[in-house]
DNA sequence: GCATTATATTGATTCGTATCATTTGTTTAA
DNA sequence: TTAAACAAATGATACGAATCAATATAATGC
């Protein structure tokens, strides 16, 4: 569960929030609120006017698009920490470019657009930490605009594998399946099938080892080895990290 | 040619100047370069150290990134009046993500990121500005995201015609092409064969005529009708369809 | 002008992955 | 516990688009 003590801890420690004073922290909190949504519920949907943004204190949300033609892609997933759609606040008259929907029972807070705009137009130090957040969504687009667009879907799997490993004791790595399996192949834009058949192969060759809720990497060289990647562009690439201010 | 009333014209009226005050201006034009750079010149590789960001005053140039597996991915194209590479300035130790190349005679200007950030760190006007245009970004890499995982080679360049219509008048439409087929098929994420296989087909079916440097639309909405994508979804950019919440 | 090189087109073939159809497995609720 | 509903796995097939190879066309330099 969450107390408001946590609240006050995930909140507070967040990077678009950490340079707020003490009033101004007080200032936008009274336009919060804190909400919860069950599996399968969508905090909004695709269109919808945006005056809000959220950070998630538990649980998971899928944001995804609904195509012209009418098929769904999940474009990130949001777990605990993690704020979204503050980016647009910065347009005139925003709509939600995505829609969000809990994959798990979840927790979120929503934060006032206009009360943060106010803050940020008398806080710069504030706006250089929203302004770093953006860059590094920007980044991880243009990984996944890449990945999409000359990468099969094997690679993608492999990338994706090795850049979400958890525990990377040696040579082993362990994966949590926190999401289900449809959703983070839509994430990785592979079909269920064919996310199956990627997974199956890969045991069979003894990479991995799946258990329930869990994938065991057994050999991450090996791994390496099995997509045509380089093992530095895997791990050293985006620079994820960043100072706000200085 | 460019003259020094010109570029004052150009960059003076980019959003990402026009808040400035006459001073701040001035002290940020003491550290700007102009340049030019030859078609297949470089303004910058990928993962080079990101100290600048650059206006076009005049010309084309293509953003690419060279994938893990080593192919090129055009991502973006500039032309005169963009900006591009300010988003690395929120990061502590920068490296541009892509490279830049010119694809025509280009002429640029180049700013200093420490001197915009001073300027951004006392002036909270202009970061509203700069985020601003962040999340156009952004929504514009989201469509692309999209774009790429769900629609096929077809559809893509469907809507990219759709999009990029210039002359638009009654139901036809013209499209210039600035750049080479192949950058554009790049773009696409199409192969330059596939792509050149595309028109031809569509010539062939009378939806477009092909003249050297110009595709015209012969009728927009046949064009439309090709696609399996509705109408409002290529005009309105956004919202698709929208659910109301339950 | 002609040769040289880059760009674009066209053809033949292969391969990856989507799609459709079923089956198996796993939750959820009665 | 059993049924119902959902999620995942497996099989068979089809198709889009990449790849390889060759030719044609356009641009560039001498």
């Amino acid at each position: 569960m969450i107390t408001d003590s946590n609240i006050i801890d995930i909140v507070s420690t967040h990077h678009l929030f950490s340079a707020l004073t003490d009033a101004e922290f007080k200032q936008l909190f009274a336009t919060a609120k804190t909400f919860k949504v069950e599996p399968l519920e969508n905090v909004f949907h695709q269109g919808d006017e945006a005056n809000r943004f959220y950070l998630v204190l538990r649980g998971h949300l899928k944001l995804y698009r609904t195509s012209p033609s009418g098929q769904e892609k999940v474009v990130e997933v949001m777990r605990q920490g993690n704020t979204f759609a503050e980016a647009l606040m910065f347009n005139n008259k925003p709509f939600y470019p995505v829609a969000a929907q809990a994959v798990s029972e979840s927790e979120l807070i929503s934060i006032d657009n206009e009360t943060y705009l106010k803050i940020l137009k008398i806080n710069p130090e504030a706006g250089i930490a929203i302004m770093a957040n953006m860059s590094i969504r920007l980044h991880h687009d243009l990984n996944e605009i890449e990945m999409l667009s000359v990468e099969n879907a094997k690679n993608r799997l492999l990338l994706f594998l090795l850049k979400n490993l958890q525990d990377n004791n040696g040579n082993e790595g362990i994966i949590e399946l926190d999401i289900p399996k449809r959703t983070l192949a839509s994430l990785l834009s592979i079909q269920p099938e064919t996310f199956s058949r990627l997974l199956k192969k890969m045991t069979k060759e003894g990479l991995i080892e799946e258990r329930k809720g869990l994938i065991r990497i057994m050999d991450i060289d090996a791994l390496y080895a099995a997509s045509d990647i380089p093992v530095q562009s895997v791990t050293g690439n985006i620079p994820v990290q960043f100072v706000p201010g200085e």
